[in-house]
RNA sequence: GGCCCCUUCAUCUAGCGGUUUAGGAUGCAGGAUUCUCAGUCCUGUCACACGGGUUCGAAUCCCGUAGGGGCUGCCA
């Protein structure tokens, strides 16, 4: 039975990088019918703040990724059987296994104060712990009284091997690492003694997590050894650079996931890409996948080791294609909080309408916001013309008002408000102006929308509405009369 | 500095000794469709970091060099 985890610290946002490693633990126990656990490692008070888990738990809703065990979260209830779920709630089991080691001599109690251990650093300034306490005798521990003390781990000689699914067999040798500590002087536990207590007690099959954690690694199989527990598969994935190729700062906008979501992109699009940042399927070739897609193809095997660097514009390709492949219902849901929130008054229109709308926009939307800039015009009124536009389309004013004289005459009398007369007109005016019909389109969707591009014309204009469009015929050519007498 | 990982078009990548004149995608350029933009379709552009080996044969294996990244906390 596989068994994967996320162990996010709720000290951030959802980071872009966390949400990758939880996306490949979760597609792994998805595909292998298996279970994906939330714990959040919280072992530092000092930095973990509550409104962050709330917004870790929005970041992994709005992806779209679920969890079978994990503590109450945002408005999740707690789940499982092997919780808490919260290291901070388990801070007597960490303390019995510190003992457990401290009583076999596989840790020692190390009373040398942080302080007094400053002045021993290595020939470029870092910091090692010389092993002062490392070989205390009973009667020297027992000297120290009360005094402060940590467990420290005693680190044994040899070599340590991973042999990690996707990096393959790395071997360390354990003297480059200090005896480090496991317990601090507080109790609280550090993070290295914590994440092996839970994954053994949590009976974690298989860990998957970002390369920064390749080096510690061999600390984690130590402690595994020394408290007789079978190892996990380890997966350690490369991380995610930002468009520089450095490490994705957690300053940089969209380094939070949920920048994202603000700035219109769909959960579905992150999630492809994100997934394609590292792995490929083993269907050649291949790039677009819903997240069923993905479980059904997921596999470790295909992870590279390389890290790949965040490409903004693939990612809005990708997600213009995850928009035309929305349902039209669907879309145009989405669309409406976008309209709502920049003040678009939704609540006049009909459904069929607003979907009408999403169908119209559909192929032309990189992102969904992009909806304000296409659709603006239908629900206000806008108070002045693209400038460029005017001076191209607009150039000859008489001509102009001649071509909206005949077209409005004509629409005014036109009972059917649909895509198709309002074509047959156009066609007509275009042959008594003996004109082509771009020559009369384009000046006309400039005066109708204040703009040189947006959605199909008739399709437009069909919901724009017969009241609106004359209105605004009417409108242009007052513009364009003032226009000339200025000149 | 030490240890570990990485290195194919600008970017994401396929490739796991001969099937490769190195394939796909994004981007970019051009064309087609045409009411704009977008979309779609077509064409083009662009790469095996470098130097040594091993081999009949190397992008693929080995060793160096260079570059990038990670770790090196009583952070996770």
């Amino acid at each position: 039975m596989v068994r994967t985890r996320i162990a996010p610290s709720p000290s951030g946002f959802l980071h872009i990088g966390t949400a990758k490693t939880a996306l490949y633990n979760w597609l792994f126990a998805r595909k292998n019918k298996g279970t994906f656990i939330l714990r959040l490692e919280d072992t530092d008070a000092e930095r973990t703040d509550e409104q962050y888990v709330h917004g870790m738990c929005e970041g992994f809703k709005w992806l779209g990724i679920d969890w079978d065990e994990g503590p109450p979260f945002g408005d999740v209830p707690e789940k499982g059987n092997y919780g808490p779920y919260r290291q901070s709630q388990r801070k007597e089991l960490y303390q019995k296994m510190a003992f457990q080691l401290l009583e076999q001599g596989k840790a020692y109690k190390c009373f040398c104060s942080k302080e007094s251990l400053e002045a021993y650093k290595d020939d470029t300034g870092n910091l090692y712990y010389p092993g002062f306490c490392r070989n205390l005798t009973p009667e020297q521990i027992c000297e120290k009284g009360n005094a402060p003390y940590v467990i420290r781990f005693r680190v044994p000689e040899g070599e340590t091997e991973i042999n990690d699914l996707i990096q393959g067999k790395v071997v360390f040798s354990n003297n480059q690492y200090d005896d480090f500590i496991i317990l601090r002087a507080n109790g609280d536990p550090v993070f290295h003694l914590a994440v092996v207590v839970d994954d053994i007690t949590m009976k974690i099959t298989h860990v998957i997590r970002g390369d920064d954690h390749l080096t510690n690694t061999p600390r984690h199989i130590m402690l595994f050894n020394a408290l007789g527990a079978p190892l996990p598969q380890y997966a350690h994935h490369p991380l995610v650079h930002d468009e520089q190729g450095r490490k994705f700062s957690k300053r940089l906008h969209g380094a939070n996931v949920l920048d994202w979501r603000d700035d219109g992109y769909l959960p579905e699009a992150i999630v492809n890409y994100v997934a394609l940042l590292g792995w490929t399927s083993e269907e050649e070739n291949r790039e677009f996948f819903t997240l069923p897609d993905l479980i059904e193809h997921f596999s470790i095997e295909r992870i590279n080791k390389s890290p790949a660097r965040f490409d903004r514009r693939k990612l809005e390709w990708l997600n213009g294609l995850h928009i035309r492949n929305l349902p039209v219902e669907e879309l145009k849901d989405r669309l409406i909080p976008i309209l709502e929130k920049n003040g678009f008054d939704t609540s006049t229109k009909s459904k069929e309408w607003l979907t009408r709308l999403a169908q119209i926009c559909q192929e032309k939307l990189p992102t969904l916001n992009r909806i304000v800039f296409l659709s603006d015009f239908f629900f206000k009124d806008f108070d002045s013309y693209e400038a460029e536009a005017e001076g191209k389309l607009w150039k000859n004013p008489e001509n102009v008002i001649l071509y909206f004289k005949t077209i409005q005459n004509k629409l005014a009398s036109l009972s059917h408000w649909e895509h198709d007369p309002l074509k047959q007109i156009f066609d007509e005016a275009c042959a008594e102006l003996n004109v082509k019909l771009g020559a009369l389109i384009n000046p006309t969707r400039l005066a109708l929308t204040g703009k040189s591009v947006g959605p199909g014309f008739f399709e437009l204009m069909e919901l724009l509405g017969k009241e609106k469009t004359l209105e605004r015929l009417s409108r242009a050519m007052e513009y364009l009369h003032n226009k000339t007498k200025e000149v």
